[in-house]
DNA sequence: AATGAATGAGTCTTCATTCAT
DNA sequence: TATGAATGAAGACTCATTCAT
């Protein structure tokens, strides 16, 4: 029983920090505001964790593994391809969305402290053959190598999470509903499908 | 008359700070490496601005408003919207690009010390008129309201900003000529056009 | 339980800022100067008080309370009126004028962190009490009420005060003797009494 | 016409500091508050004062001599010990109690940085001169040698300052005019005279 | 003489991490 | 293991004074 006592313990400190982390940013964030938020001892946070920068680290490491996860329990299912796209579009992309905080922390530190390469890699592979499956008319993909697939989707991946993160933190004229539509559009028009 | 404040020395200290601020981020820059970089006394460093804080804010909106200005020069030329067009994808965007560490800087820091939403609408209204007036087949844009462009160009600007930061910071699989290259692609495909 | 508060440090940090302020002033003592005379980290300053100006309010509201317990015994006893009177004089008053570091900071800084008045209310109440009591001829404080006797009581001790700063920080022509012998004389002739 | 200027900024410097200082004190006062005060660049300042604290001592040194010279001015009239000994009272002490900003530093920087002694000396010489030739009854003085007077004076003088200073800066419940009004009820009871 | 930019030692305070208990 | 006091390098910034112009 102690070790659930433990794993509570660990995942109240990753709560608070990813909360904070996300609110104020990382080094806005001392540890003293993590003891202050999770009422636990400091010493506690490193009993856990070696350091503060460990907590950025498993908090970006385990919010990509659920994602991920999250994102194969799509992809990996029976359904036809066009269904598979518009699970993607109209259920994980939002689902994402709404943990802003990851996302936060995600864009402002991931790249420091992950091999963020791999991440990418691997996501617009299965990206990529998923689109690949489903555009009705292959000509529409002419010119569209690897690299070109790759480049699409980090810059769509990267553009819809800061724009999100934008609109979120900022008076801008728009709403995430716009973004959302948008890139449903798009992702259609590139297609010449309608989901 | 005394000594006239040195110009000079505003922009070795502007310089020095932009690269640190983009190497190695905001909190971890301190005054003191600016000194140690510029070799001016700290004294110096507040005379020509007030605090820390304001150096970011001088080099975001110094930064900005060159690029408004070249993007406005481009834009409010004679030529047609094709040329410009082109010469927004084939020069001004690729002549942004070098500025990396502008762009880390604003990506990373403009919201907050700027009035972001300003900027956005400002670009947004330029180049949906522009957009408007080269898209061969009106019905192209059908559905394109101002919302959704202004979407467009949040996602696809920041979507570009980032692509390019995360490819010259990490060793992802793809090069910036990739990601210029879906940006021509793309255009042309949406617009129905040859650039 | 890990080490607890040490009230020791606390003390020593006390009494050492007490000496310095006493002698330099507040503005003159630095933290690094306590910091020397303690022969503690500089930390620890920090771990027993929130800032510089904690320690002054501290030392004040600490040696004022000890004084007012020992005043309040004094007054507080069965004894009669001119004997409590005798004792203020004769041995309050001097015991106080021993802790010329704490009347020196009680002279420059405590106007400023703290409610002086409460503290002068509640001495002149007392000390008007007794003097009541004591007048041997009630016409002697004819034309005295209570506005008169705080006065006279804040001149009074203003002045003592004062007078012994003065006489101990510069070579003025008298002792704290005279000051004394002043007082108790000024006393039992107001009072027509002998002490 | 270059001498007239020249006064002029230097009174200008020595009044804006002598306001400063007593609004703010000597060490929360710097140099560039007085620059902004006065108008007048930096190195005039330093043109006219060596250093901050000659400022303070030039008030200081200004402020006690235009003191002095009303005060013996009054007593070197031709008029009785009884007038005189009024127009002190009812004249002289309210109107240096006008000149808070100078008492404020009297009182706070004065020690520090004059020979105050000379100043006790001179005064409590005159004055005891003045009080010997009034007292009606001269056992009143009885047992009040040269010493006690000087004590006597030097408690009533720094307690009626102090008195008003904190009258003036803490919301004591007593006013000037009490203190004025218990000085004025003292000074005839103990020589035994009507004012 | 007048000016105000230049200077850098010194200020207070913070904070990640350690380690005695 | 749990705790939280202890630590001190490092942080941003100030300011009296000087001196080039």
């Amino acid at each position: 029983m102690a070790r659930a006592k433990d794993e509570n313990k660990r995942s109240i400190i990753l709560h608070s920090a990813k909360m904070l982390f996300a609110q104020n940013g990382f080094f806005n964030t001392s540890i003293s505001d993590i003891v202050k938020e999770t009422n636990l001892p400091v010493g506690s946070i490193y009993t856990y964790f070696t350091n503060k920068e460990e907590i950025v680290r498993v908090i970006v490491e385990e919010g990509w593994n659920e994602l991920r996860a999250r994102l194969f329990d799509t992809m990996g299912s029976k359904e036809s391809g066009e269904v598979k796209l518009k699970k993607l579009i109209d259920n994980f992309i939002p689902e994402i969305l709404n943990d802003l905080d990851l996302i936060n922390i995600l864009l402002s530190e991931a790249i420091k402290y992950t091999k963020i390469e791999e991440k990418v890699e691997e996501l617009s592979t299965a990206i990529f053959g998923l689109v690949q499956s489903v555009a009705k008319d292959k000509k529409i993909l002419e010119g569209f190598d690897k690299s070109s697939m790759e480049a699409a989707l980090i810059v769509y991946f990267l553009g819809i999470f800061n724009a999100v993160k934008l609109v979120r933190s900022s008076s801008v004229g728009i709403k995430v509903q716009d973004i959302l539509k948008f890139v449903k559009i798009t992702v259609e028009k590139s297609l010449g499908i309608t989901l």
